[in-house]
DNA sequence: ATGGCTAACGTTGTTAGA
């Protein structure tokens, strides 16, 4: 079972880029990100034309999540994360299919940081934790895949002062990401390709991707019981160099029955 | 000290991203 996860900052500017990956790679669940579209306007048909199922959790403008399976209609399980009837952002949306928990996750991204931004990230994680130690007490594979927006480590960017001063480097974030790891989560990617300098993102300005001044935000996180089928894992980079990219690349894992 | 892209919304600029 292949599960993948893609940001792919708007998702009707994308649609072509979507589609072509969706049929050259055909993962079987894709966590979307960054939709950019509201309920009404989320391209249904030519993603089922494709051959997928879909549950999406749209807004007008920005954020929105989905998750898409192949041959299947994935099952609702959560839309939005409890605790703050305050939050009107699209963040999170949670699904079972095939049997494996999986949630499509959008972190804020807390810039510019100190700020209500930052704040708002930081409570955000939080929450994320409270909804995270409930799953593992269901002791089901799990996989919380999606766009962090934080860079755990400086051996995950292309240079530790990179993003000096951005929200995604921070103390604070880095602290509450070895938190959520603690709590009972396999990094998937740092576990296949612990020595490995692997980046999900590259930013569209500073002439980034020809420099390959990348980094690592985009991560699938697994249950034990997840972590226990761990096949491969791997980021698409291939799809950030083509027309009209994303400025994220699709990354993914590989579960064994 | 920053934002030189990009997308969306909506109208010739603003907000947001990371």
């Amino acid at each position: 079972m292949k599960i993948a996860t893609y940001n792919v900052n708007g998702i009707k500017a994308r649609l072509p880029r979507l589609l072509e990956w969706l049929e050259e790679t055909k993962p079987d669940v894709a966590c979307l990100q960054e939709l950019k579209s509201s309920d009404e306007t989320f391209p249904e048909a030519d993603i089922r034309a494709a051959g997928y199922g879909a549950i999406w959790h749209g807004q007008k403008g920005f954020n929105g999540v989905a998750i898409l399976a192949r041959g299947d209609d994935p099952i609702e399980r959560l839309r939005g994360l409890p605790d703050d009837p305050d939050d009107t952002h699209s963040r999170y949306l949670e699904a079972e299919v095939d049997g494996v928990v999986i949630a499509s996750i959008y972190l804020p991204n807390g810039n510019p940081q100190p700020g209500p931004k930052f704040d708002y990230k930081l409570k955000w994680f939080d929450r994320l934790m409270d909804r995270a130690a409930l799953l593992l007490e269901e002791e089901k594979p799990t996989v919380l895949a999606g766009d962090y927006n934080v860079v755990p480590t400086d051996d995950d960017i292309w240079s530790p002062r990179g993003l000096q001063g951005d929200a995604l480097v921070q103390p604070e974030s880095r602290a509450a990401f070895r938190r959520f790891s603690a709590q009972g989560w396999t990094d998937a990617l740092n576990a296949r390709h612990p020595n490995e300098k692997l980046w999900t993102f590259w930013d569209y300005q500073m002439n980034a991707w020809p420099r390959d001044a990348g980094f690592r935000i985009d991560h699938l996180m697994l249950s034990a019981e997840a972590a226990d089928r761990l096949g491969d894992a791997g980021v698409d980079r291939d799809y950030r160099g083509r027309e009209k990219a994303s400025d994220h690349a699709p990354t993914w894992i590989t579960l064994r029955p």
